[in-house]
DNA sequence: GATAATGTTCGATC
DNA sequence: AGATCGAACATTAT
């Protein structure tokens, strides 16, 4: 579920209380969400302190003053709660206990989420990092997105959510990022004008700016750290939306869904086109 | 019961 | 080599 704004959401929440902080001990409930065995992990992690909080993309970095890192990656229904005197919540996976009081859980449905232990250094930090582009709000990756889309021929929607070449941007943000850009997201990378990729490159860090400031995208399971929902799915404009009228300013468009790479697209064919219909069957052309 | 879900990764194929 | 596609992962909600 979570994209870049949640993701910073809960490293915003989180920070505050735990730079310092000793861990006590750890409790592996599911394992398999673990890179490496729980032997390890609590080898690691037992007595460190966490130093920061960092993030790239969609990967949260706790770095402990040991030197070694834990990389979180929720992939599609990871939480990470700070532990409260309600009851815990459900599928929590993992359980950090904080030197002095106070808990941190990893809860997780679908237990798809990775945690994984970086080396000492910041090398061995970066290696594991090295699958992804750089961050989507940093200039680095915006400069990343428009040199790869003047030389790629896919779908600018795919683009957008390709991780090696820009971090952080996921299915919600992609449909609305392109909405506010008015492109049509299946449009080839390298067919759009400077235009528009000025209005691309601006409408990604407007639409991730402002879901930060809402405290992420709520649409099903998100939690920030603090276990509330963000305040951003009521201002969606076009996800999860298909078949409502189009909320941009004079268009009496309607909202349409359609496939790409196995994932919904939601977009405005009126203010977004006009362009070629998506899913049309490809003809091929034998040689 | 079938389907889809805020994501990544792996193997096969073009 | 590089891009692309489908399946897999695991579990719930509709």
């Amino acid at each position: 579920m979570p994209e870049l704004p949640e993701v910073e959401t809960i490293r915003r929440d989180l920070r505050p209380r735990l730079l310092g902080r000793r861990i006590e001990s750890v409790r592996v409930l599911r394992a398999s969400v673990l890179e490496c065995s729980a032997r390890k992990l609590r080898a690691a992690l037992t007595g460190a302190t966490v130093r920061d909080l960092r993030r790239r993309g969609k990967v949260l970095i706790v770095d402990l003053d040991s030197g070694v890192s834990l990389l979180v990656h929720l992939r599609m229904t990871g939480q990470l709660l700070l532990g409260g005197d309600g009851p815990d919540p459900r599928f929590v996976r993992l359980v950090f206990h904080l030197a002095g009081g106070g808990r941190v859980l990893y809860a997780d449905c679908r237990a798809l989420g990775r945690l994984e232990l970086c080396g000492s250094g910041d090398l061995a930090c970066s290696r594991s990092l090295a699958r992804f582009g750089p961050d989507a709000l940093d200039a680095a990756g915006v400069d990343a997105l428009m040199q790869a889309a003047r030389r790629r021929r896919t779908p600018i929607k795919c683009l957008l959510l390709d991780q090696t070449v820009l971090a952080g941007i996921g299915n919600i943000y992609a449909s609305e990022i392109l909405h506010l850009a008015r492109i049509a997201p299946d449009r080839p990378a390298d067919s759009l004008t400077r235009a528009e990729l000025s209005r691309l490159q601006r409408a990604t860090r407007d639409v991730l700016a402002a879901a930060i400031e809402a405290r992420g995208t709520t649409f099903s399971d998100f939690r920030t750290g603090t276990g509330e929902p963000g305040r951003y799915a009521a201002r969606l404009r076009v996800y999860g939306r298909e078949g409502e009228r189009c909320k941009r300013r004079g268009c009496r468009g309607t909202i349409v869904r359609s496939v790409q790479q196995q994932r919904s697209t939601f977009w405005c064919p009126m203010c977004q086109g006009p362009h070629a219909a998506m899913n049309s069957p490809v003809v091929n052309v034998c040689p």
